[in-house]
DNA sequence: TATGAATGAGCATTCATTCAT
DNA sequence: AATGAATGAATGCTCATTCAT
């Protein structure tokens, strides 16, 4: 991901950031099976450009997964830090809710096997770690507060979760309310149970 | 002169069903891009004798889609047949898990857009039709009954029950249990909520 | 080279065959450059055809070596079953000259790396083996039959014999002479000698 | 207003040069299909200078082969120089087996159609010319002096020559052998035929 | 004048679909 | 009806060439 040429002209960093923004759009509206030609349409440079930068499609796509996996495992970090677990959570969620917005088609990709083994591999192993750990180490710091149950099942928790951030479940939920609000409800409900 | 054949030989019904099996086994392994030269095979039929039947891959597709879906509406349609709420619940809740295992692929195929715009579209809306309505009358009677807070949050309430679902999340909540203890932990976890 | 299905269809054979020649053909005309489309046009079947009989251009190139070589490995050795050597020398020659002018243009394309490394390799080195060695044999039996020089110096008479028959030098030589005359006129050129 | 220099810089002029120098290399190393790119990089100049000496790749190789031609015709006219037209001709071979060494990969792509059609005629055409000639005039004259047969088949006689010196051959001709030595040994077999 | 990033025509290869047998 | 060989449009990628800096 780090430039081998420190004094690449700007153009060609602008490139490239042009590149994976387009890419982003079309990939979400398309899907990975979209076409490079769009893509480089999109993006307005040339396929040889696309391909100066990206060796592969399949690295195209490994570099927005990169940035989807490192810009959520931000949201995740920066919620940590914050003093109240729970406060902590919720701004996780309502990133997380922004992210989908933008990165919800890649989930599908990966978990469909359309992305080549290798890094496939890494992300579905990994995807229990960035985002969930950081939801398990928030649950479990709200727990030892006294803040949740003792006896959560943490793993189950997580699930609730993320679970209701599925890429198809999302946009209905979300109807009108910001993301902030979502979280809000998710957490709310989350916390009191449905029980009368 | 005899008449022509009012039904289809069994052979040709044997076929059908053969082609619709191995599909969904090699769908579910390789995705949707699979090749239809290589269901023929696992069928252990002629390549033509598939488009006999499906003019279309994604009339196989729909057909498999239209299995799935009936299967999961008669799941939950039955769990409404029962006469508590929250038994139907946690029946739905089960045999919605083991047809996850099976059709699992589909959500991602349907949500990433590699299905023919048309159909797609339709599952899509739909979605929120057969399974879902279920699960919202469900939880209404349950509502009624007073075993529910009058207060839920319906559409979050069923987002919370078949997020967990997530062909990703599913395979790691699962571990080794059965799918009936796993409704049952689900139902329990959504019902006492997470606050101390 | 063999067909795995022995039952294939008659037609089946007869494409490959036609693809073969085809591609001889446009091989010879344009270098190993030549376009598969093309290749596929003149054997009047589709591209398809041609990648369901050899899965790259590489095998399609190398399957005419194979064939090249295999020829002229026969002409050899059919020299070789003569009694007097020098009559299979001229044969030899006779049979190579005519087989110059169908795959004289595999020369260039092998010795110029234009063919995947690993065949281009094999085809190089035993470029020494089946026809010089057969070329060998046979001089070196003249010799002890008192035919040719006793010292004389085996391999440059080899090169004398072969150098003759590079692509760029025989049509200059073969003028409209038979591929027997020429023969003729090269081994008696070769064995009287340039001295007065 | 300065005059605009009648001659080109010399840094220009070294440029072509090194364009060249590792043009020839690059092409002797990997074949005409080398890229433009490792060229530039082997010359150590970026790829716009080699287009702004060369309009096109082909003119680039027209120049090289312009340089091996003049250097090998040169070599023939410094042999016709000699007194002795078999000492002329002993040169002659010694300076083209050097040459071969540098520029035999030429012979491939021009023979194999890979130069654009244009020059390629032109220079197979020519092929028959400037060495050939140069070698067809050296064995007259020793024809004339009676140091070979009379009735010698003269263009045959070139062909034994330089068909020793295909690229194919030449290595394993070769071995460790200086040129000289191995003109030698070629002259001799030339002249003294191969019976007994 | 030199540079190398950008361009896009060109080409090998894949795979859904057709149709002769 | 069943088969699978044949088809060719579609698509990823390469590399000679251009041109803004």
């Amino acid at each position: 991901m780090l430039d081998k040429a420190p004094e690449k002209r700007s153009d060609a960093l602008a490139n490239k950031a042009r590149v994976i923004a387009a890419a982003t759009q079309v990939f979400a509206e398309k899907g990975v099976a979209a076409e490079m030609k769009e893509i480089a349409e999109r993006a307005g440079v040339g396929i040889g450009t696309i391909y100066r930068n990206f060796p592969t499609k399949d690295d195209l796509l490994h570099a927005i997964i990169g940035d989807a996996m490192s810009q959520m495992r931000a949201s995740v970090r920066a919620a940590e830090e914050l003093d109240d677990p729970l406060v902590g959570l919720r701004s996780a969620l309502a990133e997380l809710i922004d992210g989908i917005d933008q990165y919800g088609w890649l989930a599908d990709a990966i978990f469909s096997g359309q992305v080549s083994a290798g890094t496939g591999e890494d992300v579905r192993l990994r995807h229990d770690d960035p985002d969930q750990q950081g939801f398990q180490r928030l649950l479990l710091r709200a727990m030892e507060r006294g803040q949740l149950r003792y006896d959560l099942d943490v793993e189950l928790a997580v699930a609730f979760l993320t679970g209701t951030l599925s890429p198809w479940l999302l946009p209905h939920l979300r109807g009108s309310r910001t993301s902030v609000d979502l979280a809000d409800a998710i957490l709310d409900a989350f916390l009191r149970g449905a029980q009368a």
